[in-house]
DNA sequence: CGAGTTTGACCGGCGC
DNA sequence: GCGCCGGTCAAACTCG
């Protein structure tokens, strides 16, 4: 009896037990359910974020052509009613080509790369529309993922040959003078190590004492691909010991890694500029415009001629070269171009970032990279052609990011190569959370371009 | 031994 | 034509 009792207790023991256990099953399994759905919404919101900026990326694409389209128009109107030399120089070949880094991936060879392209229209009459649907004789615009940098060089190559054939005004005296120039993009940091880590494998082929610079200069080329066309100068500052001057010329032909990606798409854009704005504008035609009213109202400064550029001397002033000073000793950081123009009107354009906002303390960021961005209030162009493309490009995202790039990897260049490439402005963002000093810098760049 | 660096020689552009 | 200078080449050298 009492083994019955005991029994029929320890079955009912055993029956709550079980439930408890099932009980305690459901709950898991509730759980995981939940935190399933949680990562499902997650992955839709990624998606979702995903989408719209693939969206907001094709927008930008759309305003930029229909800019771009605007600007051409209306200096065809002015070409047609002017007989000047300048205005026929319009009709010279011109390349631009704004690239947004490269893919990682090897089945493509190209980055996304948004190329405006403007050929000569031999017919004067022809409508520039009608040069657009023409994809060599006219105009360009368009993202290109597939052609090869050497189709890119040829075109290139063939634009600067043009002039040698054509009358000798305006732009065709100027490139006559310069043929087949690479464009250069130099970049002033203080380092205080030989070179500056920009991510990307290179071999030193040559040392030389320039003129004027006790510092010998070397040179490097890129052995991420032995048919790398790319190679880079590195040289002190004879002013400035501690500064170090690294020019780069010529394209990666090669997938790059994660962390070179902000340099290489930084010079392409900067270099990208020079070829727009030299083309197209001789410092000797400058005029003075203010952008507070144009449509671009917290862009970059656009100035010929510059007052206070400073121009590696090691480096050629036969090659059309941007200069990316991001060194700051009088809290002004510098964007600068030389121009394809001769010697005798040689006057490097620049673009300057900068602002009215006063000078915040950055001395809790690196002691090598101390920037401060200030607004220039006079924005003065060439011509007022000169200012609508130029606000035309720095309109677009692309350029602002990959500048933006440029100056992560100063600020805080994630060497381990966890940069995508594929969003700067995360990457800025992430980049310059993993260094306290940075974020200041980062921030007050991104304030002043909200888009990014 | 291979990869990278050094360094003197060489080449081409440019100014006089 | 000559000299200067920037840029490149390539043999010798160094290093891991």
């Amino acid at each position: 009896m009492i083994i019955n009792q005991e029994t029929s207790t320890s079955t009912s023991t055993i029956a709550s037990k079980e439930e408890i256990i099932m009980k305690e099953e459901d709950h898991n399994n509730n759980n995981n359910l939940k935190r399933a759905r949680v990562k499902v919404d997650q992955v839709r919101e990624e998606n979702k974020r995903l989408k719209s900026t693939l969206s907001q990326i094709m927008k930008d694409y759309h305003s930029l052509k229909m800019h771009f389209n605007d600007i051409i128009q209306e200096d065809h109107h002015h070409a047609k009613k002017s007989t000047t030399p300048m205005a026929a120089s319009d009709d010279e070949s011109e390349f631009v080509s704004l690239s947004l880094g490269r893919p990682f991936s090897g089945d493509s060879k190209r980055g996304l790369e948004m190329m405006i392209k403007k050929n000569s229209c031999s017919d004067q009459s022809k409508n520039y529309e009608n040069c657009t649907s023409n994809k060599h004789d006219g105009l360009e615009l368009g993202l290109d993922c597939n052609s090869k940098d050497e189709d890119r060089n040829d075109i290139r190559a063939a634009s600067q040959k043009s002039p040698k054939n054509s009358t000798s005004t305006g732009d065709n005296e100027i490139l006559q003078h310069n043929p087949l120039k690479k464009p250069r993009v130099s970049i002033r940091a203080v380092c205080n190590t030989h070179t500056m880590n920009d991510g990307c494998q290179w071999r030193k082929y040559g040392q030389k004492i320039a003129k004027g610079n006790p510092c010998p200069r070397a040179y490097y080329r890129c052995t991420v691909s032995s048919s790398c066309p790319v190679r880079k100068q590195v040289q002190r500052c004879v002013d400035d010991m501690t500064i170090l001057i690294t020019t780069y010329e010529g394209t990666h032909n090669h997938p790059l890694p994660p962390s070179a990606t902000t340099i290489a798409a930084a010079t392409t854009a900067a270099a990208a500029t020079l070829n727009c704005s030299s083309s197209t504008s001789p410092p000797h035609h400058s005029v003075s415009a203010t952008s507070s009213t144009t449509t671009s109202p917290n862009l970059l400064g656009f100035t010929f001629p510059p007052n206070n550029l400073t121009f590696p001397r090691a480096t050629s002033q036969s090659h059309p070269t941007v200069v990316l000073d991001l060194t700051s000793p009088n809290h002004l950081t510098k964007f600068s171009s030389s121009t394809l123009f001769p010697a005798t009107h040689s006057s490097p354009t620049s673009l300057n970032f900068s602002s009215s906002s006063s000078a915040k303390n950055v001395s809790s960021l690196s002691p090598y990279y101390q920037p401060n961005f200030i607004y220039d209030s006079n924005m003065r162009a060439s011509s007022k052609h000169d200012q609508k493309i130029f606000d035309a490009i720095t309109c677009d995202p692309s350029f602002r990011s990959a500048l933006a790039a440029a100056i992560t990897s100063f600020v805080g260049t994630n060497v381990e190569g966890k940069n995508s490439g594929r969003d700067f402005h995360l990457s800025f963002s992430q980049q310059s959370s993993t260094r306290n000093g940075s974020v200041g810098c980062a921030t007050s760049f991104l304030n002043r371009f909200p888009q990014l």
